[in-house]
DNA sequence: TTGTATGCGTTATCAG
DNA sequence: CTGATAACGCATACAA
């Protein structure tokens, strides 16, 4: 049962009879320490299973190594590929995640940004929830200096960093490739209309219908809560019209999986009867039977990786002490183009 | 432009003319403040807008508030769920969760330990790397006082706290089900020997059969990497047999896709000519036609919540200051019962 | 009920 | 090349 004392440089200069100082630069292999006494320090230390106390560190440095990630859930795939290479990017930088997620709660999501501030994370890497109104817990990180990207749900906001993904080249590549196929009437289940996601798609979908001289048409366009109910509900009333569509563009894969379910249940053989492309999240449609035509890809991790990449430009052009000769970075916005991938 | 000071307890107690000690006292509403005090604490702290640094009462306390997990993947769904409960749990607790990936690779897993020991995590929940042989930097935790509790794949070591899914109550549900239909020849595809969840999976299976008097055939048993590869290398040697199975036990969720993709290949019609029972990491099943028979389901989600139950007891009757009188708790182990989920 | 003094472990600024 | 000392922000033992 070993005392509490875990060593420390203080330790480590007594029994060396140097000072604090000369440890803590020897440690550092700072050049103007002599060799021998570099040595000695890293030979007692080693002996002594020195090691440095990261919580004094941060402190005294006002760096805690670490950045904070909100996301509104772990368990979306989309979200937890993006995590996995915002890890990844963070420990190529020996730095730490703290990990967050709203569940789409905005309130949850302030309190979250709040403790993420009393810890002082260096950064933060933020996808806001699908109710988010109120932004100003955001710009109270500033107030610390915290940088922030915002991450694939961004807010309506002027002068912001962010990475997000394009929906609309992934799209049009769909309505192209399903127009040439000869398809004319094409439906879409969209989202929440308050969702800019559903926006966003809604007139992409427009605008590649009209660049490829095919009339809109209104009854051709439903939206979803996104709940399975909701789901088969959209699909079903797009499927009861006089002049079905021979494909449907589905806000996700998920709306895809109820869709599906439900034209198989009406006899309709997918692919066939009723041709589906959905904006992918689920990577495994190459496994089922009825999986849509092709799906539109947002490289989630690839994402994530972006945006750490951003946010550690920003980190990293702190002036640790308060120079402030340099430059403020202006800020970036970086777009993703989405990709048609085919399943078949 | 303002200035980088940040509110502190000292500009309050200066303002105020008191000192740090009452301010600090205020702040956490200790009872020997008088009312009075305390309010115009509280009122000029909410005024300038102060907020505790956290970094000097970690360092301070020498306690973070900060619990580390440690996952093989976050990219797989039964570790994302995990992590989902753990994050709600220590959400309830006030505790942050930092965050970190080895990838199966256990010179990273031995880097993140080793970082997360230096931020001085108050406690830690570990799900170990497939290949993970040497305990010692687990061990060289119990020197900072961090409480860790395995989760999932743990360690074959005594005197361990964990949380694991006993999946012989699945498996040996799965087994009666299958045998009271009739099945007789039923093939197990296996991970790899050298885990234990493989071994475990064997026993069961051999324990499953022999308690339903029915005599295992070695030919029955295969193992895979659990590369797509293998799989279907895998299924394929017990689809060739000249007994050939009529219903299979898998792995996990993958290998069962990979397998039902090879039988249907060779034609088999899943369900009928041969049924396949796997251990569930996937949630969508429901929506594939080809699906198993049934899951064995391991409750991820619930299994991460009780791990940081587990942890927070330990973490919470930890003394702060080193009061040895308590007696130390002893080691919990926890295991859940897995159950079968019919899919059809 | 409040104040004083101290220390947590480290780095940084001086001075030597 | 090295040492003494202050400082980071807070909590607490002790004193009043």
């Amino acid at each position: 049962m070993q005392r509490d004392k875990l060593p420390t440089i203080k330790e480590i200069a007594k029994r060396l009879k140097v000072s604090t100082s000369t440890v803590s630069r020897a440690l550092h292999n700072h050049p103007s320490i002599g060799y021998i006494t570099t040595y000695r320090v890293h030979k007692l230390a080693d002996e002594m299973g020195y090691e440095p106390n990261h919580t004094a560190i941060s402190f005294k440095q006002r760096k805690t190594y670490t950045i904070g990630v909100l996301l509104p859930n772990l368990s979306e795939a989309f979200f937890s590929a993006a995590i996995s290479g915002i890890e990844n990017f963070a420990g190529t930088k020996n730095y730490n995640v703290l990990l967050g997620q709203s569940l789409d709660d905005p309130e949850r999501e302030k309190r979250i940004i709040e403790t993420m501030k009393t810890h002082r994370v260096d950064g933060m890497i933020v996808s806001i929830t699908k109710n988010t109104e109120n932004y100003d817990h955001f710009d109270q990180l500033a107030k610390y200096r915290i940088p922030i990207v915002f991450f694939d749900r961004i807010p309506e906001k002027e002068n912001i960093n962010y990475v997000a993904c394009n929906l609309e080249s992934g799209l049009l590549q769909a309505l192209n490739l399903l127009i040439e196929q000869g398809h004319r009437k094409i439906g879409l289940i969209n989202g929440p209309d308050q969702l800019i996601a559903s926006n966003q798609r809604k007139e992409t979908y427009l605008k590649g219908l009209v660049g490829n001289n095919i009339q809109p048409d209104d009854k051709l366009m439903v939206s979803s809560t996104l709940s399975k109910e909701s789901n088969q509900q959209a699909t079903n009333s797009l499927l009861e019209l006089k002049d079905r569509p021979t494909a449907i563009i589905t806000f996700n894969d998920y709306v895809a999986l109820d869709a599906i379910a439900i034209a198989k249940k009406q006899g309709l053989v997918i692919n066939k009867d009723v041709c589906i492309v959905s904006f992918a999240n689920l990577p495994i449609w190459e496994y089922m039977d009825n999986r849509p035509l092709a799906s539109i890809e947002q490289f989630p991790y690839r994402q994530g990786e972006k945006a750490s990449e951003i946010l550690f430009s920003f980190i990293e052009s702190q002036p640790s002490t308060d120079d402030e000769s340099k430059e403020p970075l202006s800020n970036q916005q970086i777009i993703f183009d989405s990709e048609l991938i085919k399943h078949l």
